[in-house]
DNA sequence: ACACTTTATGACAACGATGTCAGACGGTCT
DNA sequence: AGACCGTCTGACATCGTTGTCATAAAGTGT
């Protein structure tokens, strides 16, 4: 900059003026500013810049996931991405894996960038971490799922009613016999649709069955042959996680039982409904939750200080077959 | 940093010693410094700190992608994000969505916020605003796709010769009118693949049937059903990037050909292994290729000054059925 | 002609950190 | 004792930018 007021024959602070279009500057000033700007590709520095302004803004937020290459996450990422762009925010975003400790490490990490605020789907129960930043000043929102003793906003699905409307499904096919599979029980939201899939299982009187912390599709699809053995064996499926799904539906697909067994997914899979059976979901809109976070998070950077705020985004349930195969 | 000084009693370079870790400072100072930093919950700020730095260093890297939320780019941004996070440095994403009005954007919007260093899948064939990063002493990996005139390190997968083997499966099953379904043509990819498929026809002396310019998944579908009505319709399709896949596979479906008409695919798509008939792919391996340009970027910004490089990640076969169904 | 406002401009300090340098101290060698 | 070295420490300038303020010129109202 100091270049370029050269170049211009002019004081930095008039480049300044000109570069953040404050005006006060003449015409022909500005145009021979900008012609040194042209000359000399000149770039201002977003960070040097947020040093010396009063709210130290950086134009940018962090967005802590569990998995980028998670298609939800994925989604949830373009979500955040999009209503950030069009603020000028840019994203820096990492994966957690679900791994406490990752959490711990990454949300300072992302507080020392100077990031204006955080997006965290988070990964462990404990508050502390975040709890520091925001005492710090840092507005955080979170995605997916809550953390207990943690007063801030967030953007959810209603988990337990929607686990509950697919259990429920399948009861009014004449089910009474339902396996519950499900994600690492410390997730609340694999607590929250355990919860609904009790509730509908106590209010028919089915008989519950239940096999929790499967963390990817491989722990699925072993468990679902093994549980399959069993007998009685369940003469339906609630899956209640997309990766889970499609280790169930592997699973049923290698012992030729897919047009046997009923089965409902939480989270729509990608081809689901190509399969055969096409795979009957509970659909989340992850790319709204993502979209919706970034509003709440931007409106809480520009001053926001409203009550807290609990976004919940609604599910849809896309019947598609494989959760009307009545029981043999 | 300053506060933390006058908190333990010392000057604030030796505040920075001790949170650098630079050495020269005594054991019981640099205990009252910790225990200052710890009661004042101070975190340095990274780029202030790079700002005087001699290197310039923020220890973030840019991300361009294509779409975060495809699955073939978000394996890419998380294999990126392996390498630079287990090195340090944090990853700024943006999507371009094929868009050379938002590449020309974004790159100097990347340069603004001072990464050390760019990961780009090019969204058009103009180098001038790579390029002049690159003048200003960015480094730059390519992913996915090169840029014409631009002389920096890019990983890729051998597109030509993946299309021209998958052509060969499918000749060597006896079609001899086969249908190439592609992506946009200023796509470099699209266009090596289109290559390698009329190599692949030529060789055979078997007729060709060019469909290109399908950016979407329901153009796929539309352009499938359309060209299925023609007389003589092809035997086979080669699918030529995984959103088109998916729209021929669905298009088939639809008009219950599923089974009479072969299809093999560019790219692996999710559940490609459970719909019936399973989907033969050429795979690539976008986890490694994020990994491999990461690593590459790394070495550049760790001062490489070797010659530039192309690396070409290899490409996998899954033979699994609907490109083994033979002519009518 | 006078006071007053508006427009245009640059000098300078400051943001939070690090590089440079100088100085103080204690120990070792001649 | 004096020269010399290694360790430890802080004052100060500096990185690129913006906030504050002073100043000057031109315009406006009386």
């Amino acid at each position: 900059m100091k270049d370029v007021a050269r170049e211009a024959g002019v004081g930095i602070k008039t480049v300044s003026r000109v570069v953040n279009g404050e005006g006060y500057v003449g015409e022909a000033t500005a145009a021979r500013v900008r012609a040194a700007v042209e000359r000399l590709a000149y770039r201002r520095d977003v960070s040097a810049g947020s040093l010396r302004r009063a709210d130290r803004r950086t134009l940018s937020i962090g967005l802590l996931l569990g998995d980028v290459s998670n298609p939800f996450d994925a989604q949830v990422h373009r979500g955040v991405e999009d209503a950030a762009g069009a603020a000028g925010f840019a994203v820096l975003s990492a994966s957690l894996d679900e791994d406490p400790e990752r959490e711990r490490e990454l949300v300072p990490t992302m507080g020392s960038y100077q990031v204006d605020g955080l997006i965290v789907m988070p990964a462990g129960p404990d508050p502390t971490a975040l709890q520091r930043e925001m005492d710090a000043g840092m507005p955080v929102v979170l995605v997916d799922r809550g953390v207990e003793g943690l007063e801030t906003d967030s953007v959810v699905v209603d988990n337990q009613s929607g686990a509950r409307l697919a259990t429920e499904h399948l009861i009014s096919y004449g089910h009474r016999h339902i396996a519950f599979m499900g994600d690492r029980q410390f997730l609340p939201t694999a607590r929250m649709r355990l919860e609904g899939y009790r509730e509908a299982c106590w209010a028919a009187r089915a008989a519950t069955h239940i096999i929790p912390d499967l963390s990817n599709e491989y722990l699925a699809e072993t468990a679902t042959r093994a549980m399959l053995q069993a007998s009685p064996a369940p003469t339906a499926i609630f899956a209640a996680q997309n990766l889970v799904t499609i280790g169930v539906v592997r699973a049923l697909r290698s012992l030729g039982l897919e047009h046997e067994i009923a089965v409902v997914g939480f989270d729509d899979i990608s081809l689901g409904d190509l399969v055969s059976p096409a795979i009957t979901v509970i659909a989340q809109d992850p790319h709204l939750i993502g979209k919706m976070a970034a509003e709440r998070l931007l409106a809480r950077i520009g001053g926001d200080t409203g009550p807290v705020e609990q976004i919940i985004v609604p599910t849809s349930f896309l019947v598609r077959g494989s959760g009307e195969i009545p029981p043999a």
